[in-house]
DNA sequence: CATGAATGAGGTTTCATTCAT
DNA sequence: TATGAATGAAACCTCATTCAT
């Protein structure tokens, strides 16, 4: 975490505030556009002056920095529940309890996903970094979840780097792709069916798929 | 294709200047993005004077409409192209040579795809409209295929809306992830395992795949 | 009083800022033209910067509306006076009385009387309306004057509509012509002779003016 | 008359051109005003390129000149046929005609008389001379038409000079007060009723105004 | 710690004028 | 003589940031 200029020793407080500059921005964003909402508008939206959002901040491009920690620290949790909540069981298990949850913080934070789309290319090659460190983090995850599973022979063998990689991919597209896919699936549909498809195209022959989709 | 304001009758002048500009501008906002490029300094990478820029386009946002536009054509020729190069072949080849086609395509206009997550928060709603169709008309065109391919029960069943889209996702994620997937993958090697993971997730089992990956 | 931007809510602050925006935009205007000026030359008179005049007034032209608004003011505000200051008296003591005020009124901000000369075909027909009807309130209270003058018997029969429109020519002509008129006339001879003459031509014959002129 | 570059030696073509040019841009500056009515859009409308324009004036500004001229001109004949018009009549009679074309005049090019006051503010000092002279030129002549009325006893004694400069401001009325008096009078009412207003101050008392009003 | 008026650099756009064709 | 594309200075306006209160 990059240390951003306060004008207060608050932590507390700070921390606070920033946490409302994150969410409300990242909605307006969502909406206009960061070059299309200014300081003054944001501010106001905030229910501060323009003023006084800068004693939270150094410079309006900080938001984009607080904005894409925050999405990074929510990929990160996501993954840690993923890891708890089916600690033990097999590959398969495991990895349809993990996208469920992986998709359904796409879901509750879809502005942040899009948001990251949207500035890739008005961020600073630092912070662009950080992006890519949270997306290669869920590929990793998810590549040595595959390779353990091909290991014990649940998963039949496969490039899991790629599949990895596709996983994240069809995630985002639930943020992304929204206008497209809410027309006909809701999110436990595109859970299940995608879990299905991933899970057909990598199980071992021997064993069938438990398709409780839809 | 909404009207540009133009201080030329010369339609072939106005065409050849403003594909100019497309392809220019889309190189500098896939470098710096849409806000980091101001008129003047787009004028200049032209050749142009910064009024010159303007007999051509009557605001620096019909510039992206232009490219918005530019690319829904690219994707109308490549699937006319992808039709047309495996007519008459079975369901799993005229896949193969579709997904081929399509992929060339991003590679060769990354930044045109890219441009696209990036302005999408920016533009007007009648002009994302424009990148819905265009992107609609691809899954539109992979779901017949898969939707042929099980009638003729080359693939077994499955719901070919959500693959046709799986494979949109993944075509897209070559242009906007490129900065991961070309650390492991050429575009070729990423086109055949692809194909070969899609086929396996879909083909009749009686039916193996082909197999010829890179 | 249409609404124009503000970036305060002090409505004191905007107020005061405006009327001085209102007196120095005229002055320059009616020295160098309004399309002569431009908003930094003008900030820069008013001691402000280029920005903050943007943060009362919208735009440039919005300070034509803001000039014709506080002309059309005047005028109302030299119509009240004409009435209260002969109020009971004969009609040509009132005409005399009114005379005087208005055209110390035309006097005093000739630059604004000239404004809308100069900037009429500037203006939005919205905004020629409040000329219009500042002008007709002018003319239809000179008119009711000299019909209740007729009325009475002191005022021979004549066309009271006509002769208020000259009234009105003849005062704004001290505005718009005083390069000629100021050659020869102050105006206490120009308010006396002119309103002798008026009077020559509309008092019934066998009640003498009363000639106080020069 | 100044000079004004031209690329053309062909004075016939020359002055047909301008002549064109004047009248043109007369009806577009009255209608949209001078600084809104660009270069491209005059050419247009004269059916000319904007080079070609400019073969004919050496500046956008030297068209209001050419304006200004061709107006003090058209003053300049209207007096002279004022003149012959009504040679060796009495001053009464004399008034009456010269009114009449004075007045035919002013509505005839209603646009340039208007676009004198439109422009007073931006023509340079030796422009605005010409038309003070032209103005000048006018009220002379009333003024020494009245003098000799009131030498030959038809009119009372009065200052001639406020008279005729009342004529020039009523007369100037009547093409930018139009929207006003159109509603209530024609050309020939006006005429009519302003001149009989004018005798009836101006006639000895002995002399009753031959009154063929309306 | 909060406010919001002020700053002024920099952005987009216009347009009178030129000049190669 | 005519054309109209090109020029580039200058216009209007915005907005991130500061700072006196």
């Amino acid at each position: 975490m990059r240390k951003i200029r306060t004008f207060s020793n608050d932590t507390e407080l700070v921390n606070e505030r920033r946490n409302h500059i994150v969410k409300k921005a990242t909605e307006l964003i969502a909406r206009k556009g960061y070059n299309n909402i200014n300081t003054r508008e944001l501010a106001m939206s905030l229910g501060m002056s323009t003023g006084g959002l800068y004693h939270y901040i150094g410079s309006k491009e900080d938001i984009l920095y607080l904005i894409i920690n925050f999405t990074s620290d929510l990929t990160t949790q996501a993954l840690a529940r993923s890891v708890t909540s089916s600690d033990g069981q097999g590959a398969s298990s495991r990895l349809r309890a993990s996208l469920k949850i992986y998709l359904e913080t796409v879901e509750n934070y879809r502005d942040f996903h899009n948001f990251v789309n949207h500035v890739m290319l008005s961020l600073s090659v630092r912070d662009r970094k950080i992006v890519y460190e949270a997306e290669s983090r869920v590929v990793d995850y998810y590549e040595s979840l595959l390779r353990s599973g091909i290991e014990s022979g649940e998963f039949r063998k496969h490039d899991p780097k790629l599949i990895a990689h596709n996983i994240v991919a069809i995630a985002n597209a639930w943020a992304n792709r929204g206008w497209y896919l809410k027309k006909y699936y809701t999110l436990d549909k595109y859970t299940n069916e995608q879990t299905d498809a991933l899970l057909a195209q990598i199980t071992s022959q021997e064993k069938k798929p438990s398709g409780n989709s839809g």
